[in-house]
RNA sequence: GCACCUGUAGCUCAAUGGAUAGAGCAUCGGUCUUCGGAACCGAGGGUUGGGGGUUCGACUCCCUCCGGGUGCACCA
């Protein structure tokens, strides 16, 4: 049952006396803003009434009184401009709460009809260890397919992992000239790990050494502009005054960049000079970065060796980021990276040649979409395909072969023009009709306002996250433990500590992550992460380890209480506000599904445990000596601690009994 | 230069065109002889970057200026 859904299925014919189209208007039924306006509020009166030149309160009473809810609202009210105020009968809410009861999927009602959703995320490559930045794709992405397949939808969820790329090449070309056979004999995904960093570092040092001078030369010249540029009078209106002032900044802010490329290409060329053999690496294969490519060239031509190589290096990293995601409970159906799709990038360029779509421009293929400046290129002048490609054969598989009516992209926002150009290139192929959708989120930013990275300027290693914040829990969760140790109960052993600062840990990442709108960028902190009081992962479940508490300690099964016909009822304000919030989760999925918005369902189930804790705080059990009271307080809490553990386990977070 | 994103309380962030813009943290002040105080209740704190416009109504839509960020032909 959804009490919203229902509300706006009762005005809908109503508003229908009023517009054409009334579903713009029975969408402006809803939640109340405030609780002193009730518990769900219709905004359509004062539109229709605009519409037809009517006054607004008087249609806004007319309405009231032709919508038939009086089964529904204790109280309809007219307020302000023409706001009508619906307040829900309590013999409505403890209905509904008691069948809530009796529900598996929480009042939640499947999807009809269902759709067939695809849901690319993550998409790490492989052999390179996964870094801070996959974490909000794998953790928004992960979230969304539960949602919906929750929902009822028919939910694939796809890794487009990058398993064909250049770092083959470098792991390639580290394994024939710098392997460490017993490392690798002992952890093999660690040696191609260091290779792949080893080759990187180098090819950089040498890039660098090479490119820095031409750099220092650029800056110079443009400090010497700047130098010599006028400097117009300071708020002047003069057009050519502004013009100079903005052309000063601009030439400034490419300083500014200037300096910090320097700056990154100086750390480059120190790393490798302060370790002897490195550079004694660098300078005997002066031409590696070119030779890594080549490597990779060699691959996709099919060479033999780096053929049986890539063979040989594949199951090792696919099970290292195997045991990334069993870490972070994340699964996928489907593991179709680029090496997969490779063997149909030829037919997708002819393809596009052949219907005239794709064109020859500096020796590449391309396909000019109009209104964009950049080409949606197929196939580079070296005959190499690029990611383009790939990304357009994924789709016509994805349609033809795994019937998507929809595909998300979880992917960050700085790709967005990518899949602009890819979307409109899909739709001019015409190929079928699919609702294609970039889930775009912003940079995990580090407290200095920039993107995350360690103190040397180093991406953040995911598994290091995770590991950081379990340690942070367990410090937490020990001293917690040494303070209530004389509370009755025995204390956690060593193993459940362990297990419980898993789940508070990674349960902490997760939720900082979802609880953002994804398109903003967010800093990452963890002192707010793991922080025991506030909006976070570790106050709710706390709250879900009370409802536990609660119904264990005093000694109470649901089940038998059902069985022996206990109900809810409503006797004090905030049993109904606790039971109108269990009420509203189907509400709260819907609002993450419109925009795919996980950050919805933290905030209910934050609102969720605060209106739990006060009812916890205000209706107590132990005291209570009417029986029947006390047995629907009992079930009350049973019934949170069922929503708040499905709430969370749609978020990817788990929930602990004792902590 | 072009394009996209962004600017909300001291800080971190919310708010499908709706009423007096909300949370958390921090600050200050309350609550406990009872089930887990990792709690509850309250207060202060805002010209939603500035200025125009559209609207009965604007943080939200449009224009413009200012500030911050990102991306722009063969990496993904």
């Amino acid at each position: 049952m959804n009490l919203l859904r229902l509300l706006q299925q009762r005005f809908a014919p109503v508003l229908a006396d009023y517009a054409d189209d009334p579903a713009p208007f029975v969408a402006m039924v809803r939640p109340a803003q405030d609780t002193r306006f009730g518990d769900f509020q219709a905004n359509c009166a004062m539109p229709l009434a605009k519409r037809h030149g009517l006054n607004p309160k008087e249609l806004a009473a007319k309405i009231a009184e032709k919508v038939h809810v009086q089964d529904l609202c204790r109280e309809i009210e007219i307020a302000g401009p023409g706001f009508i105020n619906l307040t829900l009968r309590d013999d409505l809410i403890t209905t509904e709460v008691n069948k809530l009861l009796q529900d598996d999927r929480l009042g939640v009602e499947a999807a009809n009809p269902p759709r067939k959703i695809v849901i690319d995320f993550s998409s790490p490559n492989v052999a390179k260890p996964m870094h801070v930045g996959h974490l909000r794709s794998s953790v928004i992405g992960d979230s969304l397919c539960r949602t919906l397949r929750f929902l009822g939808h028919e939910v694939t969820s796809d890794n487009h992992i990058g398993d064909w790329g250049t770092q083959f090449g470098m792991i390639i070309y580290g394994y024939k000239n710098f392997l460490d056979k017993d490392a690798y004999g002992r952890h093999p995904v660690a040696e191609l790990a260091r290779l792949y960093r080893l080759v990187n570092r180098l090819s950089d040092f040498i890039d660098a050494r090479s490119g820095l001078p031409e750099k220092r030369r650029e800056l110079e010249t443009k400090e010497r502009e700047l130098a010599a540029a006028p400097v117009p009078p300071k708020n002047s209106k003069d057009p050519a005054d502004k013009d100079a002032e903005k052309a000063l900044k601009r030439l400034r802010s490419e300083i500014d960049g200037l300096k910090d490329e320097i700056g990154s290409l100086s750390k480059k060329i120190e790393r490798v000079e302060s370790n002897a053999e490195e550079l004694a690496l660098a300078n005997a294969h002066p031409a590696i970065a070119k030779a890594a490519r080549e490597e990779t060239a060699k691959l996709h031509a099919g060479d033999a060796t780096n053929l049986a190589l890539w063979n040989e290096f594949m199951p090792a990293c696919l099970a290292a980021l195997q045991g990334v995601y069993d870490r972070l409970g994340i699964k996928f159906d489907l593991t179709l990276g680029e090496s997969w799709f490779n063997p149909m990038l030829p037919g997708v360029v002819d393809e596009l040649l052949t219907n005239g779509m794709a064109v020859e421009s500096d020796g590449a293929i391309c396909v000019f979409i109009p209104g964009f400046k950049a080409p949606f290129i197929i196939r580079k002048a070296d005959g190499a395909y690029t990611y383009a490609t790939t990304d357009l054969a994924t789709i016509r598989y994805r349609v033809s072969e795994l019937k998507a009516d929809t595909i998300l992209y979880v992917v960050d926002t700085r790709q967005g023009d990518h899949f602009e150009l890819l979307f409109e290139t899909v739709k001019k192929w015409g190929i079928a009709k699919v609702d294609l959708r970039h889930v775009n989120f912003g940079t995990v930013m580090g407290k200095d306002r920039r993107p995350y990275k360690t103190r040397d300027g180093d991406t953040v290693g995911l598994e290091s996250l995770l590991d950081e914040a379990v340690i942070e829990a367990r410090a937490i969760i020990d001293a917690n433990e040494a303070q209530k140790s004389d509370k009755g109960e025995e204390a956690l052993d060593d193993a459940a500590r362990q297990e419980v600062s898993e789940i508070i840990g990674i349960g902490g990442i997760k939720y900082a992550d979802l609880h953002h709108a994804r398109e903003s960028d967010y800093v990452f902190d963890w002192e707010k992460m793991l922080a025991k009081e506030g909006d976070t992962a570790t106050y709710i479940q706390y709250a879900y380890a009370r409802t536990k508490g609660i119904l264990r300690r005093n000694q109470i099964d649901p089940q038998t209480l059902l069985d022996q016909g206990a109900r809810i009822v409503l006797s004090h304000a905030a049993e109904r506000s606790l039971a109108l919030q269990l009420l509203k989760f189907p509400e709260a999925l819907d609002s993450v599904c419109t925009d795919y918005r996980p950050n919805q369902l933290t905030q209910y189930v934050f609102e969720t445990a605060n209106s739990f804790s006060t009812f916890y705080d205000n209706c107590p059990i132990k005291g209570e000596a009417d029986e029947a009271l006390r047995h629907s307080r009992c079930l009350l809490a049973e019934l949170t601690s069922r929503v708040l553990k499905q709430a969370l386990s749609l978020l990817g977070i788990q929930t602990v009994e004792r902590m």
